[in-house]
DNA sequence: GCACGATGATGGTAGGTGTCCACTATCTTC
DNA sequence: GAAGATAGTGGACACCTACCATCATCGTGC
């Protein structure tokens, strides 16, 4: 294909391989109104590309969905014994469906939970060996995806880009650490 | 409360008001691991906290979900005429799930669907006289919500967190120009 | 002029996700 | 000891995403 919308790049993403731009109509004179000025518009729609990104590249190491997967891989990894509710509050999950998800993952004897000797209320969970084998695989992954999929942006926009959306999750989530 | 975790802000965020903090365990020395480094993440998760308080905001105009139903709004008002497969490639849509909601605003008499002169398998879309006046109310929450939720930023950078995100986005999505 | 491949839209389906609520066990306060 | 709050669980429901098959239409090549 000619210099016409092709981007040159040298790792597809999965929604660049996925065929999308109609072939009929000119995409290239949208107005975009006010959402080119919407924040929200862009998060939304970046989450969706890289969402679509990394799925692609975990599906083989998580086989089946599970938002949140990954995110409970690493942190319960990181933090042993921490709470589902302390989990869900991190990662803006409802405390019912992390408890669903942790469910699934016990299942899948990637984490286990115990009754907390602090509180009998409460869980600790706890990665099992094959949470542990796999959280190192979907790290990896993930270190490298995130580093393809924002390769658009150098060194110093990445800084940036990471110190804003921490600003503005730290500014809405409360009770959290200024995570890094 | 008393100085601890809550935060001073003039507009709670739908995120902010509903009860999400654990209450007996400290979370406030989570190790964010890759995490704390991880766009994707951050991506992920303001995503949810804007989609939140936007659709707090949203639910008495909207009143039943549709995501994907302010962009609508928004681009065919700003675009009358554009072809539905043009509209889902803009926002990341699935084609068929990009008709069906058309069909939804349809029937809620907001847009209508022509076949096109230039193409009879294309359809171009115009907001009807109920969508045109819904789409100024949209437009005016949506302007105040994007202002309010990212208002722990400053002017240069929230111009910094749009100039970031639209790289990413034009990097991402074949045959979109630079919105803006 | 016709066959074939491509395109735009439509309809159906399956699976996954998010949200909310009721309930139980447990803990704290009065 | 009662009452209120908390952590977790289970169920229900609505919504969303993704994919595929199908049809009408269009463009290209022979």
């Amino acid at each position: 294909m000619g210099a016409m919308t092709e981007k040159a790049d040298a790792v597809p993403s999965a929604a660049r391989r996925s065929r999308k731009v109609p072939k009929t109509a000119d995409t290239l004179d949208i107005d975009f109104d006010i959402f080119g000025t919407l924040l929200s518009f862009y998060v939304r729609t970046v989450n969706i590309l890289v969402s679509q990104d990394l799925d692609a590249r975990m599906e083989r190491l998580l086989l089946a969905g599970g938002t949140g997967k990954i995110a409970t891989l690493l942190l319960v990894g990181a933090n042993p014994g921490i709470r589902p509710s302390v989990l869900a509050h991190v990662i803006r999950k409802d405390r019912s469906a992390m408890g669903k998800l942790l469910d699934a993952m016990g299942g899948a004897e990637l984490v286990e939970q115990r009754v907390s000797p602090a509180e009998r209320r409460a869980r600790e969970l706890y990665l099992l060996p094959k949470g542990e084998a796999l959280r190192a695989r979907v790290r990896d992954v993930a270190l490298t995806q995130d580093r393809d999929f924002f390769s658009v942006l150098d060194g110093g926009e990445r800084a940036q880009l990471l110190g804003l959306l921490r600003k503005v999750y730290g500014r809405h989530l409360d009770g959290v650490p200024d995570a890094g």
